[in-house]
DNA sequence: CATTCGTCGTTGCAAAAGCAACGAAAGTCA
DNA sequence: TGACTTTCGTTGCTTTTGCAACGACGAATG
């Protein structure tokens, strides 16, 4: 390909990242709106649900952000009483991270409305593509992950079957 | 679904968000590390190329690019020399941006890279499934045109093949 | 013309991201 | 035990984002 034939528009990172954005941000108009989450704490808490009562540390491998981000975004999950820290009887340096009820709470609210969101979305494909789409997604991650210039991925994000095992704490 | 099944790694904008800063920062490895540049900066450039001299706005419009980032991607690149600015004739406000030598020889080095890394998550899949996985991104495109809620999308995504004008500088 | 309105590009500013580095707490190994 | 290394969570700090508002310029309207 000569460079002049470059489209932006049909590179597939650009396209990704355009697609991506937006469905993010209609998301944040969601749960922003109800709770103020944004979208580290969004994953936070939805990681908590599921798992528990985790340390920073865990959660920070799981839903791909930074550890300075989950800790500051528990903390502010922390002040708005949606999360609360207790420190960890055995490692003195671990911290065990749970929802509160009424974090559990705003997200009984808000998870049904982020479904319905995903579902606008996806029942707009037949199934067969959707299938299609995730594997070519999944295929596109395994390039990366051989590729030693690409960050590598989450633990959740590869087993995504996998029995969830958060680090004891 | 009750909220306790609720799974954030197969949550459709989580794993897009997560696919695409990865394929994004794999890239920005890329024309990071040969010339410095960041995403914006890249995406200013290849708009350039293919449309010449052309103002702030069209590049926001086309580029998916809030304008006050266009601008200062704009001033970075005028700094290292990659881009001009020169006063429109007509329209005392517009600025016709374009690129210089440097820049175009600086794309003719990028690009080439680009693509290789392009065809590398593509090259994973057969045709067949790429053009599902582009078509299936149409359909969630075409579904969040429909909600009101959602940003618009820019008019070089919608019209992905319309002939490129730019607005007269 | 004069006034109002809309648009262009830029800047200010508050919030957030990314990265490195820190103190505290285990773990390791002699 | 004592010195060294590693890990955990947090904090500092610089750069970047996003949004609003601004001044400058043109178009539209009377």
């Amino acid at each position: 390909m000569t460079p002049d034939d470059f489209h932006l528009s049909s590179f597939l990172p650009y396209r990704l990242a355009v697609l991506s954005e937006r469905v993010s941000r209609r998301l944040s108009v969601e749960y922003g709106r109800t709770h103020g989450l944004a979208v580290a704490e969004w994953r936070v808490m939805v990681h908590l649900l599921r798992c528990g009562a985790v340390s920073v540390r865990d959660i920070h491998n799981c839903v791909n952000l930074e550890k300075p981000r989950v800790s500051r975004a528990v903390s502010r999950l922390e002040a708005e009483g949606l999360v609360e820290k207790t420190q960890g009887e055995g490692d003195g340096r671990l911290v065990a991270i749970s929802l509160t009820d009424a974090g559990r709470r705003a997200l009984a609210d808000i998870i049904p409305a982020a479904t319905r969101i995903e579902g606008h979305l996806t029942d707009a494909v037949s199934p067969e593509d959707l299938a299609t789409f995730f594997r070519v997604m999944e295929r596109m991650h395994a390039v990366l992950d051989d590729d030693p210039e690409a960050k590598p991925r989450t633990v959740m994000d590869l087993d995504r079957d996998a029995k969830i095992m958060p680090s004891p704490v």
